[in-house]
Order: structure tokens, then sequence, then C-alpha cells
DNA sequence: GAGCACTGC
């Protein structure tokens, strides 16, 4: 069989019309229509699979910065002058400070202070000796310059640092191969010299021009006392870690240090999790510098203000990471500030490790660079004690936060089931008891949110007490401006209610309650309660609602979900109810089902919720569990990555020459499983080269985690979506359904489209209103999923009926409102086709593709085709429909099965495809509720699956009829195959295809060329042949020589193809001809040479 | 016959 792959491979590498390397031929898939036409595999029609025509990764610059060289006379002579100059202006900013009207910028203030140090050494910031966070050694009067011993000392741990750095070089080895050369290690120590001579010089400034009142707010900020501390541990260190809680100001003043301090030589990037931060920190920056936006800009998925000039950016963290695929190197960065670190999002923590290698890659390089990781937590032992990451472990340096302070309410009890109950009256006590302050409610989720607000808005209609009508219309007309629908006014007697309801212990609660921090500032609890849904899904107008000012005379409460907690910040909260849970989606790791489930949350979390009192005045947290259940919470919540499938990160990884993932220095690795299965997920998608399944045990399974990318690969790492979806979309080329592709792929990356209509009414007018959409929805869903053809790409297409039909109609927030879209989701997915369309152009220019916003329906052949595409991408989804007679249980009636999963799995009720129930479909995901049920569900014929994902077949031998032939158009031996579906067997219907390798291909290849088949011009001779030549397929065949001489040369060259033959022709023109006249009779042999090759 | 937290490219 060895023998036989490599010739597979020659063959590969000879077909004529490719450029396209060997191991495109695993990736084949030849679509068939309904109609027999045959389209051409992907790698003959499709370029999208060829190798992307990436721009070529540029050089290292030769001359990377002006630190390279040692200091020159002159240069020292200039340093010189710099000092002196800073003298002067420092003597003449001693006199400015007098001058009341004249405000000192503070760069000139920090000279100021530092004054008397110059020219006593190299430091001009004095080390804050009691800060024990510090590094060991580093700290201490002592240091006054990084000279000598110490600097000898540096060097070697620099010298040690080398192996790590031989990781990195590994990671990048392909891509660096031009970049490195010979000369390189005998430059690095005198670079590293060099660096520590720059590191030796004084400090250089750069002016801000801040305003006063700017100046003035920036002075209260708690990171500005650390800024000397912080800019020390930068210059002595090439990683920083800055700990720091909201409101330390962090986020827009180190950025501003760094600035000032002269690293902008390169661009000081800052990398945030959220878009929103991104740009709102931009803007603030910018402003507080006084900087166009040209200069301090940001960049996020869909846009930016990035200019030439543009010396601070603030980006999300994905950006940054796509930036590493175009620049490894970061070469225009001097900094990178990684903020949130806390929140361990993935593309967090996989920057993190890169850059723990690509800063020491660029110092040895002598391209400088820092990296200072931000975080709202002390929990940073990941970053800091893991070795796999940093040799040397960071500094890290505290940061005191400007919070008011926050007292902190247990319960005595802690309710097991009814914790929306319980937050309805703590949140009822607290607006009846305590002075004004907005009040904001942590729940799980959107349904809770809405019923606690029904329940606090209905308390308006007070039950002990009527309001007459009079009395409601003089309140509504002396706060005008309210919607009734969004407040409540409660009653003073509510408090009965909660001790009728029996909840809590009086008396504990009571004194939980009396802590008022200002004994004039008495509880009204007249005045409205103007309560308010908050979550992540609500439309973005009624989420607003909670940031404008709170309609006079009433008290702001928000419910909210976890969306509260990190990324909005509610202004005037200065009440918070806890409920001490979060809802989490959970991956089953073997099946890959997700759930939906509460949890306790972590005590950080907790913590965090707490804070959100404290932003204005001192506030309050109310938990609604007791002080031992939070202590038993987990301390922090786990870094995502070590929740969720990583085929995706794995596949980004791939694409930076990380090969071995299990290698890579992650803060906290994914689990081994993961990885297997992210691994071998890309290896069928054919982004991964199959790993060699001979061989010894340990190494094949060290194989199995280190497949390198294939050309197919790096073009799906170029599109930003899931793997499976990057598949589809580098399959979209054909049949013209590229636009399909790309409006379905966006359609279902893009969560919920759908507005959720499901939810319980308010009353009985919203609860008509919401039927009627309900029912207009459904309408529509039926509408776009059309009949026939159309109806069995199934929700597929209802997305993309609902995408088509929105974009027709101008995507307005009219259209979405009417057709019951979520018009965040339509515009989000608007701008993901954009960008989509963009990253297929630029990896296959000649596609063309654009964006058509009245894109016509695809017909019924595209329809088919995009349902072929579907299935290629979602493979290990298929699922088949349990047949009647197999039902033992009635719990499978209507079920279906999966390869993965022993119990049974469902058409959601909503979907599509819900009555028609196809014997085969594809689903997006599984989603377990009341029961399994399978979303995004498209049919499939079960004759594609051979076709499509032969890598999950079991193939039966060739059958004997139909029997194996030639085919002229191929020049190959083809035959049919029935096969079965790998893991649960199922029988699939028998297709044609290439017959498969091995002697049998070479005794019908040979068969078929003695027929004059393969070269017509033989066929005229097939009448005089001496045997027949079916008899190269008879066991005796060895018999005869005729037979052997044919079958040991072809084998010889390989030769079991029309093209391999042809091939061969044009080295050896001779070739076969001796066999081949042992057919013939000898009188015959001289015409036949004369006409040799037979072409 | 129905119940989905939050993000990023």
């Amino acid at each position: 069989m060895g023998k036989l792959r490599k010739k597979h491979n020659w063959k590969g590498r000879q077909q004529s019309d490719s450029q396209k390397p060997a191991d495109e031929g695993k990736t084949e898939v030849v679509v068939e229509l309904q109609d027999g036409a045959r389209l051409k595999g992907v790698d003959e029609s499709n370029a999208l699979v060829l190798p992307a025509n990436k721009a070529k990764k540029k050089k290292a610059s030769a001359t990377p910065v002006s630190t390279k060289k040692p200091l020159t006379k002159k240069q020292r002579r200039e340093l010189q002058k710099v000092l002196e100059r800073k003298e002067k202006k420092a003597q003449r900013a001693d006199i400015l400070t007098k001058l009341a009207e004249v405000q000192l910028p503070e760069s000139e203030l920090k000279l100021l202070y530092t004054t008397s140090k110059l020219g006593t050494g190299d430091k001009l910031y004095q080390t804050k000796e009691s800060l024990d966070d510090v590094k060991e050694g580093d700290s201490g009067p002592k240091i006054s310059s990084v000279s000598g011993s110490n600097r000898k000392r540096k060097w070697k741990e620099e010298e040690e640092d080398e192996e790590e750095e031989q990781k990195a070089e590994e990671m990048k080895e392909e891509q660096q191969k031009t970049e490195r050369d010979g000369q390189s290690e005998a430059k690095v120590g005198e670079q590293q010299q060099i660096q520590n001579k720059k590191l030796s010089q004084p400090a250089i400034f750069i002016p801000v021009d801040r305003s006063p009142e700017i100046q003035e707010a920036r002075l209260k900020l708690p990171v500005l006392a650390e800024e000397q501390v912080i800019m020390e541990a930068v210059r002595e260190n090439p990683c920083v870690v800055i700990c720091g809680e909201t409101g330390s100001g962090k986020t827009t003043q180190v950025p501003q240090f760094l600035y000032e301090a002269g690293y902008a030589s390169g661009i000081i990037g800052i990398t945030e999790p959220r878009r929103v931060a991104a740009v709102s920190m931009s803007h603030r920056v910018a402003k507080e510098m006084n900087l166009s936006t040209r200069v301090v800009s940001y960049q996020i998925r869909y846009e930016g203000n990035v200019t030439d000039e543009t010396k601070i950016k603030f980006m999300t963290d994905g950006v940054l990471l796509k930036e590493i695929q175009k620049d490894f190197l970061l070469q225009r960065y001097s900094v990178i500030i990684i903020d949130e670190a806390h929140e361990r999002s993935v593309y967090t923590d996989i920057l993190i490790g890169l850059l723990s290698r690509i800063v020491p890659l660029r110092n040895k390089k002598g391209m400088p660079m820092k990296l200072l990781v931000m975080s709202a937590t002390l929990r940073v032992e990941d970053f800091t004690d893991n070795q796999k990451l940093f040799r040397t472990p960071p500094p890290v340096i505290k940061v005191d936060a400007r919070q008011f302070p926050v007292t902190i309410h247990f319960n005595k009890r802690t309710p097991l089931e009814d914790y929306t109950g319980e937050a309805f009256h703590k949140t009822c006590k607290i607006h009846r008891m305590l002075p004004p302050g907005g009040i904001l409610v942590f729940l799980t989720g959107q349904a809770e949110v809405h019923s606690l607000c029904r329940r606090l808005r209905k308390k308006q209609t007070p039950q002990r007490r009527r309001l007459s009508k009079a009395e409601i219309y003089l309140c509504v007309q002396s706060l005008p401006r309210i919607d009734l629908d969004n407040y409540s006014a409660l009653p003073v007697d509510e408090g009965d209610e909660d001790r009728e309801a029996g909840i809590g212990d009086e008396d504990d609660e009571g004194s939980d309650l009396d802590i008022g921090d200002d004994p004039e500032e008495k509880a009204d609890p007249s005045i409205p309660l103007y309560v308010l849904p908050l979550y992540s899904l609500l439309a973005p107008e009624q989420q607003a609602k909670v940031f404008r000012p709170s309609p006079p005379g009433t008290r702001l409460c928000v419910v909210a979900t976890n969306v509260a907690e990190t990324s909005l910040t509610i202004p005037g909260i200065k009440y918070v109810v806890d409920c001490g849970r979060v809802k989490k989606r959970f991956y089953d790791r073997v099946t890959g089902v997700s759930s939906f489930k509460v949890t306790w949350t972590s005590q950080a979390s907790a913590n965090q919720r707490a804070g959100r009192a404290g932003r204005t005045e001192p506030g309050h947290c109310y938990r609604l569990y007791s002080s031992a259940v939070f202590g038993d919470f987990s301390l922090f919540s786990e870094a995502e990555i070590t929740r969720r499938p990583v085929e995706d990160l794995v596949l980004q990884m791939k694409d930076l020459n990380i090969d071995k993932v299990v290698n890579f220095p992650f803060p906290t690795p994914p689990s081994a499983e993961a990885l297997v299965a992210a691994e071998q997920l890309l290896v069928s998608l054919g982004a991964l080269k199959e790993p060699p399944r001979t061989g010894r045990v340990k190494e094949m399974e060290q194989a199995r985690l280190s497949c390198p990318i294939t050309p197919l690969g790096r073009a799906m790492a170029s599109f930003p979506v899931a793997p499976r979806y990057a598949k589809m979309l580098a399959l979209g080329k054909q049949q013209d359904c590229l636009p399909y592709v790309i409006s379905v792929v966006a359609a279902m990356t893009v969560r919920e489209i759908f507005v959720d209509l499901d939810r319980p009414a308010g009353s009985e007018d919203e609860s008509s209103k919401l039927t009627q959409r309900r029912a207009r929805l459904t309408q529509m869903r039926r509408l776009w999923a059309g009949q026939g053809a159309s109806l069995l790409l199934g929700d597929l297409m209802v997305m993309l009926g609902a995408v088509g039909a929105c974009e027709f109609a101008g995507c307005t927030p009219k259209f979405c409102e009417e057709n019951g879209l979520r018009y965040k989701a339509m515009v989000e997915i608007r701008r993901l086709r954009g960008q989509l369309t963009n990253a297929v152009n630029a990896v296959c220019p000649e596609v063309g593709a654009f964006v058509d916003p009245k894109m016509a329906p695809p017909t019924e052949h595209q329809v088919v085709c995009l349902r072929q595409i579907v299935l290629a991408g979602l493979g290990d989804h298929l699922a088949r429909r349990v047949q009647a007679e197999d039902i033992l249980d009635p719990k499978w009636k209507n079920g279906y099965k999966t390869p993965l999963m022993d119990d049974p799995v469902f058409i959601h009720p909503t979907s599509a495809l819900f009555k028609t129930l196809p014997e085969f479909v594809v689903y997006q995901e599984i989603m377990e509720t009341t029961k399994m049920y399978m979303r995004g569900v498209s049919a499939v014929e079960a004759e594609w699956v051979p076709e499509l994902l032969p890598q999950y077949c079991h193939f039966g031998p060739p059958l004997e009829s139909p029997q194996p032939w030639f085919c002229s158009s191929s020049g190959t031996v083809r035959c049919h195959r029935s096969s079965t579906f790998f893991r649960v067997g199922w029988q699939l219907p028998a297709v044609e295809m290439e017959y498969p390798d091995g002697l049998e291909r070479y005794k019908l290849f040979a068969k078929f060329v003695l027929e004059g088949q393969v070269c017509p011009k033989l066929k005229k001779h097939s009448s005089h042949l001496l045997s027949n030549p079916s008899i190269m397929l008879k066991t005796w065949a060895r018999l005869q020589p005729r037979t052997e001489a044919v079958l040991g040369t072809l084998v010889s060259k390989r030769i079991d193809c029309r093209d391999a033959l042809l091939s061969i022709w044009k080295t050896e023109d001779k070739f076969l001809l001796s066999a081949y006249c042992q057919w013939l009779p000898e009188s015959m042999h001289q015409d036949v040479a004369k006409s040799w090759p037979p072409i």
C-alpha cells in the first residue's frame, strides 16, 4: 500500500491543469445535481481551495530601529543637550507653578520631582520599596543602574530564556526562514547589550497639552499615584502585570503614561474584550490628551479610524489576533496592553500566550517591545506563576481603585428555589425603607427578568389602598412623561404582604436594611419605582432607557442579567440585589450537545456585581444567599477556553504554523479531549493533513495532535467564521452559489436572528399583540422556507429568505419589527456578509463576489447545490430518522439518531422541517432543553453522503455489477461501491467512484489499454490480439507471460490511469511497447513500433 | 409542541 500511496501523490503532481498541491485530492468533493449533471470537483472548479493568494509576508526590515547601534559621541552630545533642556524646562516649571493661572503640564511636574536625580544615574524614578508585589531583587535602592553585575544577571537570564525563545522560533519557523540567517546568533549578544544601554538612557518626555479640567480629574485617579512604579517596571521588564479594580483609571491612563514616556515610537496597542469599550476608550483618551482621533484611534471588526499618524490604538482582542496572522512580530507596535485580562476571554488568553513568545523574539531581534497585562482581580497566578508562559515571573503592580465603599448584606437563609420571589421582596423592602438611589437586580435570564419586572410594576395597582382615579390622574399629571408601563407605585403597606408571605426573618432582615448612610435622607415609599429590564438581546432602544435619567420623582430599578456585570455600567446605582446565580452554556465534550444551566456564580463575579453599587456614592449590596454559601463559591469563574470547543482556535494557531497546539503556552490549557476533537474535526474538513495511520502507537498519537495545515485550511483560516462554515465558504463558488452561501453562513453565525415572542405577556393588550406577531412570524417563516425543493434546505432556507427579504426592504427597523426579526442581528448579518465577501475575494479574486441587496432567491439547482455544500461543512452533524419499524420505545417517535449519542434527538417544533421529517438531516447544533433539539436543520439525500463525506464512510469492495469501467473523460478506472456511515453503520446507497488503489486497478487499467479504450489508436489492433484482454482479470492470469509483462510494466512505473500513461511517454517514448507487442503477432510488431506511443 | 447567559474575528 505504501508504494501505491506514493504513486498516487506522484500522479497528483502530474495533473495537467494543476497548480494545486497533491494533497488537494483528499479534499475533492464531487457535487452531483439531481438531474445527474456532474459538477466538477472542487479542486478543479473552485479556486477557493487553492493555496490562498495571500500577500507574501513582508520581510523584517533590515534596519529595525535606531537603538540598535551603540551610542555614538554625537548621540551622547544630543543626550546631554536633552538633559540640559530638561533641566531648564524644570527650572522654568518651578517658576510657573507659582503662577496660579498657569496649569503645569503633568509631564513637567514629574520632571520637577525628579530634577534632583538628574545626572546621578539612569533612574528618573524612585523605586517604590514598600511594594511587595514587585519582583524580588528588582526593588531596593541599589539598582541605580542596570549595569555591572545586575546587568550581567539580566543578561544571563535572557540567555536562559534562549530555550524559550527557541520554542517561539519553532512556532514561526516557516514564516521566518527568510528572516533568519547565520549572523543572527553572533548579533544577539550585541543587541542585548544595546538594549540594556537603551534601558539606561534617561526617560523621554513627550509633552501632552491637557485642559485644566481634565488635568484635575486625572489627579483624582488612583493609578496616577503609581505612574512612577508602573513606568519603572515597564522600563526594566519586558512584561508587566497591573492589577486594579474598575475605577482605578488604568485603561485610560496607562496608555498615556507610555505615550509621555516616549514609547510611541511604534504604536501603543490596547486590546479590549468588547467593541464598545474599544471605541469609547479611544474617544476618551483622545479627548483627555487633547489629540485628534487620527492619533488616538480604534479598530473593531467592521470599522475603525486608524491612520498613518495613529500612536495609540484601541482594538478588540480578535482584531489583534488577526493582525498577528499577518505579521507575527507585530512590528508596527512598540507596546501591547492586554486589558481586562481577568475576564479570560479566549482571544485574550491566546494573545497572552502568543505575546509571551513574541516579546522575547522582538527583543532578541533588537526591536524591543513591551507587554502589559491589566487585570481587575488579583487572580493573576495563571499569568505570573506559569513557567510555560513566562520563565521569569513578571512583576505585579497593584493599583487602588477609587470606589466608594459598598456594604455587603448576606441573607440569613438561602432560598434554593424561589430566588426571584426573594429578589422581589428585597427590592420592595429597599424601596420602602431606604433612601433614594437606583436599585440593580441581578437575575439569570430574559424570562426571569421580565417576570420580576411585571411583578414589580403590578404593584402600581395597589391592592389594599386603592388610589382613586383622581389620585392616579394627579400622580400622572404631576410626573409628566412617565411611561405607565414602566413604573410602579408601591403602596405604603406593601410590607404587610411580605410578612404574610412569610419570607425571611423580619428582625434579621430589618437590621440589614436599617443601615441608612444619612439619617437626614429618608426613604419615601410614595414615589414610584421606575422598573426597566436589561439583557443583551433586548432591543438597543430599550437598553438605552437605563442610561437616561429616570423620570423626576421616581426611583430607578433595573432588573438585569449578567450584561450589567461587565458590559454595561448603569449610572446612579446605590443598591444591588444579587441572586448569586448565573446561567451558563455547557458543552458536552463527547457529544457536542449544548445546554444552559443555572449555577452559582463565583466570588469574584459576586464582588464585581456588588461593586456596581459603589460607582457614584457609597452603596449596599444585598446578597440573596448566606455568607456560608458565598464561602462555598469558587473564587473565580473558569477561563472560557476550558469550557468550549476549540476547533476555531486550533485552526487559527495552525495557520500561525503552531503545529503542536498541545505545547502552546496557554495561561490555562483546554482539555486534551477538546484538542483531540478539534484536530479530528479539522482533519475531516480537510483543513489539516491526515495523520499517518501506521507506525508506533506513541508516534501516531503525537501525530494526531500535530497535523500540519493544508492549503484549504489556510483559506478557511482567513474566513472569520467557525471552521465548519469556513468550509462551506470554500466550496461556495459552484453554481454561482457564493452569495447564498455567504448569506447563510452569516445568518448561522449571528445568534438569535428572530425575536423571542414566546415570553408570557404582561397584560391583555400585550398578550394579543404578541399572539398577532407570533402568527405573523410563523407565516413569514413558512413563506421564507418556500415549497418543494427549497423547503428541503429547511431552517437555513428560512434564514436565507429572511436575510433576502430584509435586505430587499432596505434592512429597516420597521421591516424587522413587523416581521419578527431582530434588527441588531440583521445589521450584523449585513456587515458580516460584506466582510465575508471581501474575505472570499481576497482568497480568490476571480470569483468577483459582491453583496447584492436585491439578491434573487436561489434556483432549484442552486438550492440542491447549497444543501450539498451545507452537508460538506456539517458532515459530523448528520442524523438519520429512526424508521418506524425500529421504534421499540415510544420516546423514539419522530426521533433521529446521531453517530455519537445513544438517545434520540428531535427536530424543533419551530423548524421548517418539523412536519417533513426527512430521512437524513444535518443540523447546526443540538440544544438540550426539555428534549434534545436540533437547531438549524437541513435535509440531505442519502446518496450524497458517500460522495461528499467519504471520510466518514466505510466502503465495501467494488461492486461486480455494474462492472468497473473506464471513464474516458477523466481517464480513470471507475466503479460502484456501497458503504456504511461510521460508528452507526447506516447502509448508504452504492455510488460511482474511482476504483480503489491496488493491484486490481492495474489489472483493469491494463485490460482497458488492451481493448483500446485508453488510447483509441490501439483500438484497431484489438481484433488481432492473441488473447482476450479480459484474461487480465482471471485468477490464473499469472500463468500467461503476456499478462505478467503488461501488468509488471505498469506497476513498475505506477501507471494506472491515462494521465500517468501520457506523462511517462513524454520521457520514455517506448514505454509499454514490448509488453504490448507480446499480445500481437510478430508480423505487426514493426508497424506498431512505428506509431508508438499511440497518442 | 416550544423555555438561550455573555463575548470576539
